[in-house]
DNA sequence: TGATTGTTTGCTCCA
DNA sequence: CAAACAATCA
């Protein structure tokens, strides 16, 4: 076994380098996936080290999963993995805190091991209740987002409420350190992290816990971070607390793609990387295997106007290829269809793998319209993800409160779902009393039901609730994780609302339930308790839900990174959107943007097209708002671009659109506005997690509510005889149920939808 | 209490 | 345009 054939010089030199600190610095496409999986197989292999004993962060699941799958491969059972860590630095954190935590109880009063995790939607809903307790008004004070933005900021330089009172400048301030208090207070009283918690009580532990932090130190010989760029403060502490006695940190990134500064990643760290470690070598990856040269040099040209950068220049071996292609679009709309047409023309063999970026979400609805009027199949990477779903929140929301009651954001998300007659006033009742006596919500329901404080109806109800509670509460002592699930679904009577509605989203929304349970019963048999579960949940990220079996992926900028793809498009490149209005200010935002731009850019291997408008729709009534195009674009040479056009284009793309003019209307007033990422797409991530192995794929589904064969008016069929057709009409239910379809050319038809043999057009 | 209707507001990016 | 919230009515 030679894990350093077929490496170039630098690669191999990353590889090998095994003692002391080591700054890879590797460009776009370098092949940084490779040397730091070669380097772990290198390690084991040649240097004898334990898998246990070394420790890989990555930015997301899948990439760690990844990662895995060809460190096994390339070391063919040899040796056993299952002690080797490659995981984010957030699941690291809270795996140590699950098995190692108990000593923070010391620095975090109340603290256990079986604590809880908040989501982003979790911290909205406590700043609410901060803000409803303390009378402050959204309005005038400051917007809930905003509040949680500075909050969280604070906690990432590691600010306290205090901190941020001692230094406030202006009353408003001051109010806010009195928000960020009780938002700590309540998280801690209910035993809860935040998603910056897991970081900063992980380092809390290691630095003022001797003995954990030696424990760590004993094991961990070698440290691999990857993504360097984008780690923050307290992710650059972590690595120093578990390096402090080897000192194998290999830190592997490339400035040129730091692109959450936002989040608090803090450029300075690699930019000081040698700073910090004296001793430390640097190698530097700068042969781009990925991308055509016409491509490499647009990027390289735009990224070289930024000025906070190490400087680099990639080259490449590759031939020219085609030129970057610049498309000017009339609106969004027609910016959309182009895409949607284009994939028609270059797309030729199922690896010609699309990916279309865009800088923010919303841009992603117009181009779905125009990829289903052209009856693509795609994938929308996070958009509206399983765990994201109110059905699937709501489940969770319940194992939560099962964990820990006293956790009043999750109770007062299921206390009335489903309906069960406990309303408003009866709600603020109990808040108002939980508030005056310091109680937690069921606390004061407890004791509220004690002293017979409620009228009758709302003591029934509240009664009822806290048996069912009680009983959950019971079950949860001996009965299996997926038995608990099922339970808490029956006496809730969840699955029985969702039956009664009879529509095909709450069928969908049942589907989604089912699924969840299926999947704790997998948990449970990879030995996960109800904490793992959540965590679980909690850790999913939305880059991990990418499908690459999808011939056709949309994502974000952002979520882009680490991929590639052989044609990539990049929409809306139009100043204000990209760069975005928000970064349009500042220097140093203004630059991020930039490298956004750059990381986009290099995720193209063979054709790279970018597109803008001319004027674009804000929101969907709104008037249009005339765009310039993106400084961006006028930053690459044009030697190395081809101009698609517009005008001609433009009117082919109309006329195809024309002919689809029915087609859209009806499939406008059937789309939800919600993409779904795919049922088996979550079953594989969730079995991925345990053993590294992805099950067998499946051709990808078109993303789209999971419903029964039951045809909705306005969607499209395909008939054996009558060919492509549209529903106009319904009538009757189940076998008799008639359909009435117009098909062009042959009019409009009745058929039994039993006997018609329709097929789903997508 | 809870369903229905009306009104407003929001679009960065994410573990 | 569509979610979130407020107001209204049964």
């Amino acid at each position: 076994m030679d894990f350093l054939a077929g490496l170039n010089p630098q690669q191999r030199e990353a590889v090998e380098y095994a003692q002391g600190p080591l700054l890879i610095l590797a460009g776009a496409g370098s092949g940084k996936t490779r040397v730091i999986t070669h380097r772990i197989a290198h390690l084991i292999h040649a240097h004898g080290v334990a898998p246990s004993a070394i420790v890989a962060v990555t930015f997301t699941n899948k990439a760690a999963g990844e990662m895995r799958d060809r460190v096994s491969a390339m070391l063919a059972g040899r040796y056993p993995l299952e002690g080797l860590t490659l995981s984010t630095f957030h699941s690291f954190c809270v795996r140590l805190l699950r098995r190692d935590g108990q000593a923070l109880a010391q620095l975090r009063p109340g603290f256990t091991r079986s604590f809880t995790i908040y989501d982003e939607d979790d911290q909205l809903a406590l700043v609410k209740a901060v803000y409803r307790h303390q009378g402050l008004d959204e309005k005038q004070f400051l917007q809930y987002r905003a509040a949680l933005s500075r909050i969280s900021h604070a906690k990432n330089l590691k600010q306290t409420p205090d901190d941020l009172a001692k230094d406030a400048k202006d009353p408003r301030t001051t109010r806010l350190a009195a928000v960020f208090e009780q938002y700590e207070a309540r998280l801690r009283q209910a035993n809860v992290l935040d998603f910056d918690d897991l970081l900063l009580e992980a380092v809390r532990l290691l630095q003022h816990h001797e003995p954990t932090r030696q424990a760590y130190n004993r094991r961990i010989q070698y440290l691999l971070i990857d993504e360097y760029q984008d780690t923050n403060r307290c992710q650059y502490e972590l690595m120093r607390l578990l390096s402090e006695s080897h000192r194998n940190v290999c830190a592997v990134g490339d400035e040129d793609q730091s692109i959450y500064s936002w989040r608090g990643a803090d450029i300075r760290n690699i930019l000081d990387f040698e700073a910090d470690y004296p001793d430390a070598r640097t190698i530097r990856l700068e042969e781009n295997y990925r991308s055509t040269k016409n491509i490499l040099e647009c990027a390289s040209a735009l990224v070289a106007h930024n000025k906070e950068r190490k400087g680099k220049w990639l080259w490449t071996g590759a031939p020219a290829g085609s030129r970057v292609g610049l498309y000017e679009a009339y609106d969004g709309g027609e910016e959309a269809l182009f895409i949607a047409d284009t994939i028609g023309r270059l797309v030729k063999a199922p690896a010609d793998r699309v990916g279309i970026l865009y800088r923010t979400h919303a841009q992603s609805r117009q181009i779905e319209e125009a990829l289903r009027r052209y009856g693509r199949q795609y994938h929308v990477v996070g958009g509206f993800s399983f765990y994201q779903r109110a059905e699937v929140k709501d489940l969770l929301a319940y194992l939560k409160v099962i964990v820990a009651p006293q956790d009043s954001i999750s109770l007062l998300r299921i206390i009335n779902t489903p309906v069960r007659g406990i309303g408003k006033t009866t709600l603020e009742q109990v808040e108002r009393y939980a508030l005056q006596h310091e109680l937690s919500v069921w606390a004061a329901i407890g004791r509220m039901l004690d002293e017979e404080l409620f009228p009758a109806r709302a003591e029934t109800a509240l009664g009822a609730f806290r048996k069912l509670i009680e009983e959950f509460l019971e079950a949860a002592k001996d009965s299996r994780l997926d038995g608990l699930l099922r339970l808490i679904l029956e006496r809730t009577g969840y699955l029985k609302m969702l039956e009664g509605e009879d529509t095909p989203e709450a069928e969908a929304r049942a589907e989604n339930l089912k699924e969840l349970v299926r999947a704790s019963a997998e948990a449970l048999e990879r030995g996960e308790g109800i904490s793992e579960f959540l965590d679980h949940a909690a850790l999913v990220s939305e880059a991990d839900t990418l499908d690459e079996r999808a011939q056709i992926s949309l994502l974000t900028l952002h979520n882009a990174k680490g991929l590639e793809f052989p044609i990539v498009f990049m929409a809306g490149l139009e100043e204000g959107l990209f760069p975005h209005s928000r970064s349009l200010e500042s220097k140093s935002a203004l630059e991020e943007e930039r490298r956004l731009c750059y990381v986009g850019m290099t995720r193209a291997q063979k054709r790279l097209i970018l597109t803008w408008a001319q004027e674009r729709r804000r929101w969907g009534g709104g008037l249009p708002e005339p765009s310039d195009p993106s400084r961006f674009l006028k930053e690459i040479p044009r030697e190395f671009t081809e101009d698609l056009g517009k005008k001609k284009r433009f009117r082919q793309v109309d006329l195809y659109a024309e002919r689809h003019e029915a087609r859209d209307t009806a499939r406008r007033k059937a789309y939800t506005g919600k993409t779904y990422n795919s049922l088996e797409n979550i079953t594989e991530f969730f079995a991925s997690r345990g053993a590294a192995k992805p099950a067998p794929s499946s051709p990808p589904r078109v993303a789209a509510p999971a419903g029964k064969k039951k045809f909705a008016i306005g969607s499209m069929v395909e008939h054996p005889r009558y060919g492509k057709g549209m529903i106009i009409r319904r009538e009757g239910e189940g076998e008799s149920a008639k359909l009435t379809v117009s098909f062009p050319g042959y009019g409009l038809k009745k058929l039994l939808e039993k006997y018609a043999g329709l097929k789903a057009q997508e």
